[in-house]
DNA sequence: GAAAGCGATGTCAGTGACTGACGTCAGTGA
DNA sequence: TCACTGACGTCAGTCACTGACATCGCTTTC
């Protein structure tokens, strides 16, 4: 018989989510999500940094796929060419399946400002480390910044779309529809 | 003899940006800031809503002169033209004589992920009343959110570039050249 | 001009997130 | 065998934030 049952984190993570859905973010304990799966609030912390990141694992994972994304690029591409590589990569995490959950965690999000405030830095981490693999391409400060955050908020409005009500396409679909419009747009003001 | 000093609210403000630069966001405590200028723990939360608020005081104003901007823009303007009339509308909250107070902001800002979230919500909330400004003028729902998205963005970045050590432009010359930056870089992609 | 009410503040007693120090104990390797 | 490690528990403490209630100059009302 083993001392401690496997997968702790990711026991706390769906304990987390459970009670986040049923009780509300605000109104469920840390203690109550350690207790849900027979530990202590003091063993949450050693596995999450606070009560907001439980709902934010695999950040590393989606940064790792943009800054492949970017690598994978044309030798001769436009930086927007290499966002739109980075974006192609990243659709891979968001499968047909995930919708469900994706959804259910977003409600989750949406509903609390703190939660709001920790996906903001995420996404503005993941612009930092998409404008530095930019760079590391040759592509000078300025636009590897703004290819960057106009990368992630493709991405962001893209997500928001997929999540939808009715919405059928893939995410990669939309993610190329909106990158479209991003691009018509900044044209029609040339 | 008046009961109580006259802004407390701007009072609070200057006490915590001092306390904030001396010893750091994280090491000083709400008590120590309510106590520098007489007033207690409990009088500062009916002032602000948390620790960190405190430093992001008139974002209202902020965003009304975005709102302003975006109706100023001409009748057939296009979407990103009304976001360079707000961007310009913006420009007048940062006078060259502000960029001193902004700095020590920003740096204190810099330090501290947890203040790096509230900017990043406060530039959201930013962003979401502009594209609804952008919707009353008639931009479509993609079109307005996306535009309104870049528009902070260049925002951001200017403001930046604003503080840099040895900048002299105006934070509307630094506007108009991200911009243009934006485009082009959207432009080449077309 | 006394009484009533208002508004900004103080006081106090919480709750809950988060931290540091230290103890426990099954498994692992020398 | 035994030292050591790694994941966890226990405990005490700090501090952000909240609700309930008291205080008391000032203003309004009759």
């Amino acid at each position: 018989m083993v001392r401690w049952e496997p997968g702790t984190r990711e026991r706390l993570q769906a304990a987390a989510m459970d009670l986040y859905v049923s009780r509300g973010f605000e109104r469920t304990t840390v203690a109550e999500i350690a207790q849900a799966v027979g530990l202590t609030e003091r063993t949450f912390f050693r596995h999450f940094a606070d009560k907001r990141e439980v709902l934010f694992g695999g950040q590393e994972l989606l940064e790792q796929a943009f800054v492949d994304g970017v690598a994978a690029a044309a030798p001769d591409a436009s930086p927007l060419a290499m966002v739109e590589s980075a974006l192609s990569a990243a659709a891979g995490f968001f499968p047909a399946e995930r919708r469900s959950h994706s959804r259910q965690r977003q409600t989750i999000i949406a509903a609390n400002p703190a939660l709001q405030e920790r996906e903001l830095l995420k996404m503005a981490a993941l612009a930092a480390v998409v404008a530095a693999a930019l760079r590391a391409r040759g592509v000078p400060e300025a636009s590897a910044t703004l290819a960057a955050e106009s990368g992630v908020t493709v991405f962001g409005v893209a997500f928001v779309k997929w999540l939808a009500e009715g919405e059928q396409r893939s995410f990669l679909d939309i993610e190329r529809e909106v990158l479209g419009e991003l691009v018509a747009m900044a044209a029609g003001a040339a």
